[in-house]
DNA sequence: GTTGATGCAAAGCATTTGCAATATC
DNA sequence: GATATTGCAAATGCTTTGCATCAAC
């Protein structure tokens, strides 16, 4: 779980790049990112806008759109595509990476860091004259939970 | 490049499929799938299409995009996707493996393989339960070609 | 009072699907 | 002749956009 109280910086850049950038600091991104920060780690714009209209709040999903690409221009979020065609949102806590896991039966999400993984990487980009930018690593499989269950019936 | 008299095994696995499912030996399927072999190795549907109906052929491209997916569905071929919203395909090799590097600049594809990388996989899943079935590695970032030419300006 | 933001509905885009006509077995 | 396949247009699912109205600066 995450808390809440750790995420000063996360406000402080988006008020950052809102002044920076002569955006408007509106009630609707501020409920939308409340209940984004509040939210599991990997969410979908229609996680968080069926989250937002359940608690009351009239906002449009097209609102959702647009604020979680805001964030992604910020640089706040990171987004993801894992099996469908949905696209997965991220908080981006800076200096931090990792890669995922993806459970094919629950759909769960781990995450892992493996830096021996990285360091191979850089170098097979170097050795094929590649400078590289970014990268992006899943493994899919069954996890723990899911591979029990089955095989207890 | 591709040799195609390689491509007998290709032609012999999807008679199979195609006798195994009962389905059906077309000329639609044969244009296509020649074409599919010919082309480069990342192709998508639009591409296909564009080829086919190039050489005079009146294909539709539902017909392509149901003959793709019943190449995916005979293991043939593996549906990738790269940096667009768009699915590339490639023919899948039985037995053999390989990982993606994508220039963001000219959107060549280069094929890598690296057994250290996947042995660290699976025994990042292992440590964290997971029981794995596949994995997707793209890196991206710019290829030599395209940085010549950046420094050059 | 400017300028950007919102909500809604409409448009986009890649892909799939329903259906009547047609080709394959 | 039964059944799968095709082509087309329409539908789909996710995401973006146009525009008139509204809120923030």
């Amino acid at each position: 779980m995450e808390d809440n109280s750790d995420l000063q910086w996360f406000w402080d850049t988006l008020d950052a790049h809102l002044s920076r950038q002569q955006l408007k600091q509106t009630k609707q991104r501020k409920v939308i990112v409340e209940h984004f920060l509040r939210l599991a780690r990997h969410v979908d714009a229609e996680d968080l806008y069926r989250r937002v209209r359940g608690k009351g709040f009239k906002i449009g999903l097209a609102t959702i759109y647009r604020t979680l690409n805001l964030l992604r221009d910020a640089d706040l979020v990171t987004q993801h595509s894992f099996t469908d065609g949905r696209a997965i949102f991220e908080i981006k806590r800076p200096g931090t990476h990792h890669d995922h896991m993806v459970c094919s039966l629950c759909g769960i999400i781990q995450e892992f860091e493996n830096d021996q993984i990285e360091v191979l990487q850089s170098k097979v980009a170097e050795d094929h004259g590649f400078t590289l930018t970014s990268h992006r690593l899943d493994l899919f499989g069954v996890c723990r939970g899911c591979h029990n269950e089955q095989s207890q019936q």
